[in-house]
RNA sequence: UGGGGCGUCGCCAAAUGGUAAGGCCGUGGACUCUGGAUCCACCAUCUGGGGGUUCGAAUCCCUCCGCCCCAGCCA
């Protein structure tokens, strides 16, 4: 009953399991996202909100959305907005439980004075670089502060002379009184309080002291009846200091905290700072820039919540630092939104054809399903059919190799939901030798049936008939990166050298078919033979949509005209991951 | 370098001493008016290397190798 089926088991659940076995915590499961609200949230992050709230979830306990607001200085209310708004927009809810580190402002300075009581943390007049140059190295212990042996009437003396703004920023510290010489640097005299007289977005100017995360993470935790508390793997050194306050305060509800391996993802980079300079200097639209794996970018994009809950749950949880394919994440989108996406025909790169059998005025029209699989699920429009119709130039080729079954002179094609049509001509600018237009005639018996005579057709073709096309904007993405670890250079090349120039294809020319007039914005469809595509909320107009390329269909062609172009030269041919490529 | 972790198929990831799940990718085939979807089959004699314990080891022990994290008054 704890355990859902088809969700995939971890070392998390494992423990958990044996928790409640033991009886640890009342059988309570209460964990908590915590993130500090100075940016914006990405995949990354969505990994981690899936854990813990899914986690709560399956074991009927609750997860509570803490914000991590210790650092005025780097914070903002903005980005609690949108933090909020991306969580729920993923599908979770932390009902009642909302709460701040900066609501513990006043809890956590009397424990921190019982702490000084107890002589367990004092005040240190040494400035920051002092303080690390007495903290010692990897090889040599620290040397204790000079003020290490204030007495604990000084201390708190200083302490509430600190509070009370008596002292400058950087001035002082309070610092717990642990081990200088420990080989866990973490556990040297860390620091528990700085001065910044700066206000905060929360608490205002009440304060001019802040609690250092090390010193607010566990009591929070403690303060709300956290159970598990998840964080990555960089924290893992810090455990001993958790526990280490904890202990001092003895309270009586006693969080664990556990640590899994963050979210690695190639060709992408996921690094605040990164995120960061990659708007600021314009290499993206935004933060919502359909290329940028936050959420707000993938929300743009036309990726659902399902498609990145999907995600989630496939990748699973571990403690081995590892980097997920980017395959993988589309594969999650293609499977969430094959079965309940309407399809439609668009021509990407209009090739006009003419056909010469059939009469100037003549307009046909066929119904076809939205849903060819399972045709009564989502009805059925007109597809207008006329004596010049456009399809896709590549789907044309004058001297076709060996495997290609779409149109070329004197072959045949079916034209989607219409006929079977021969390319009879092809004309040329004189000048340039480029392909113009198809002369072509269609096989009048094949409206929605097979040749008499039984032959076979190979290829069905997308197309548009050019009097009732409808003009569309179309945004062709593909991953932001040429290669896989971009932060990676061994030689310290910067990432953004490896921006990938193609990551944006905007394709002005595009034609739909007359459906699309009717296409509203925040809807999504498949474009048949080419991908899934999001009608762009912000940029579309009635009557001109705008569409995002979410993904891209498999192309089981594409991969074998290139293989057949570049043919494994002595073996070792590098391993494609599913291809995103405009084409 | 001191400390803390991690190494199971190209990429994720289960298996907790009983004889290597699953997914992605890939390959072959069936089907197909989307080269999509679907279906079927194949895809680690082996768990970083080497020793050892055991009837039996990915799991325990020893040893070696590789990778990641830590020296913010960031989180």
């Amino acid at each position: 009953m704890t355990e859902p089926e088809n969700r995939p088991t971890n070392f998390l659940r494992t423990i958990i399991d044996a928790d409640i076995a033991a009886g640890k915590h009342g059988g309570k499961v209460v964990t908590r996202f915590p993130p500090e609200p100075n940016g914006y949230l990405h995949i990354g992050h969505a990994k981690s909100i899936c854990l813990n709230f899914g986690l709560a979830r399956d074991y009927r306990g609750r997860c509570h959305l803490r914000f991590d607001d210790t650092n005025p200085v780097k914070e903002d209310v903005e980005y609690i907005d949108s933090i909020k708004e991306d969580i729920r927009w993923l599908g979770f809810n932390w009902g009642e439980h909302l709460y701040h580190a900066a609501d513990y402002f006043g809890q956590l300075y009397d424990w921190a004075e019982k702490l000084i009581a107890a002589g367990k943390a004092y005040v240190c007049d040494l400035n920051a670089d002092e303080i690390r140059h007495t903290r010692g190295t990897f090889t040599e212990p620290g040397r204790d502060s000079p003020f290490r042996g204030r007495s604990v009437e000084q201390n708190l003396d200083l302490f509430r002379r600190m509070r009370a703004g008596e002292f400058d920023d950087g001035a002082k510290t309070l610092r717990a009184k642990i081990d200088m010489a420990s080989p866990n640097v973490n556990m040297r005299d860390p620091v528990m309080y700085r001065i910044r007289k700066t206000s905060h977005h929360r608490s205002g100017d009440a304060w001019c002291i802040y609690p250092s995360y090390d010193w607010a993470h566990g009591q929070s935790d403690a303060i709300e009846g956290i159970t598990h508390s998840i964080c990555t793997l960089e924290f893992e050194d810090h455990r001993p200091l958790y526990e280490w306050f904890l202990e001092q305060l003895a309270l009586p509800h006693r969080p664990t905290q556990y640590e899994f391996a963050r979210l690695g993802l190639n060709y992408t980079v996921m690094s605040k700072r990164m995120l960061i300079e990659l708007v600021k200097d314009g290499h993206v639209r935004g933060w919502d820039d359909p290329r940028m794996l936050t959420i707000a970018g993938l929300r743009r994009r036309g990726v659902t919540p399902e498609a990145i809950r999907a995600f989630c749950d496939k990748v699973g949880v571990a403690r081995a630092n590892s980097t997920v394919d980017m395959g993988m994440l589309e594969a999650c989108v293609r499977d969430v939104l094959d079965p309940k996406v309407r399809r439609v025909m668009v021509v990407h790169d209009p090739l006009r054809v003419v056909i010469e059998n059939v009469a100037e005025s003549a307009v046909e029209e066929t119904l076809a399903p939205f849903f060819p699989d399972d045709p009564p699920r989502m009805g059925a429009r007109n597809v207008p059919f006329s004596c010049i119709i456009y399809i896709e130039r590549e789907d044309f080729m004058e001297e076709p190799p060996k495997k290609f079954f779409r149109l070329a002179p004197g072959r045949e094609v079916r034209l989607r939901w219409s006929y079977v049509m021969k390319c009879v001509g092809v004309v040329k600018d004189e000048k340039t030798g480029a392909i113009v237009e198809l002369r072509a005639t269609i096989d009048p018996e094949t409206r929605g049936a097979n040749p008499k005579d039984g032959r076979k057709i190979g290829g069905a073709i997308h197309w548009v008939s050019a009097a009732h096309a409808v003009p569309v904007e179309v945004r062709l993405y593909d991953r932001l990166f040429t290669v896989p670890n971009p932060a990676g250079a061994k030689d310290g090349t910067d990432f953004k050298a490896y921006l990938n120039p193609a990551s944006l294809v905007t394709l002005s020319g595009a034609l739909g078919e007359s459906s699309l007039k009717a296409a509203v914005a925040g809807e999504r469809y498949q474009f048949e033979r080419k991908g899934f595509y999001f009608v762009d909320p912000i940029d579309a107009k009635p009557g001109a949509p705008v569409f995002n390329r979410i993904v891209s269909l498999r192309d089981s062609w594409a991969k074998a005209a290139q293989d057949a172009q570049q043919p494994t030269s002595g073996g070792r041919r590098e391993r494609r991951g599913s291809s995103n490529a405009p084409r």
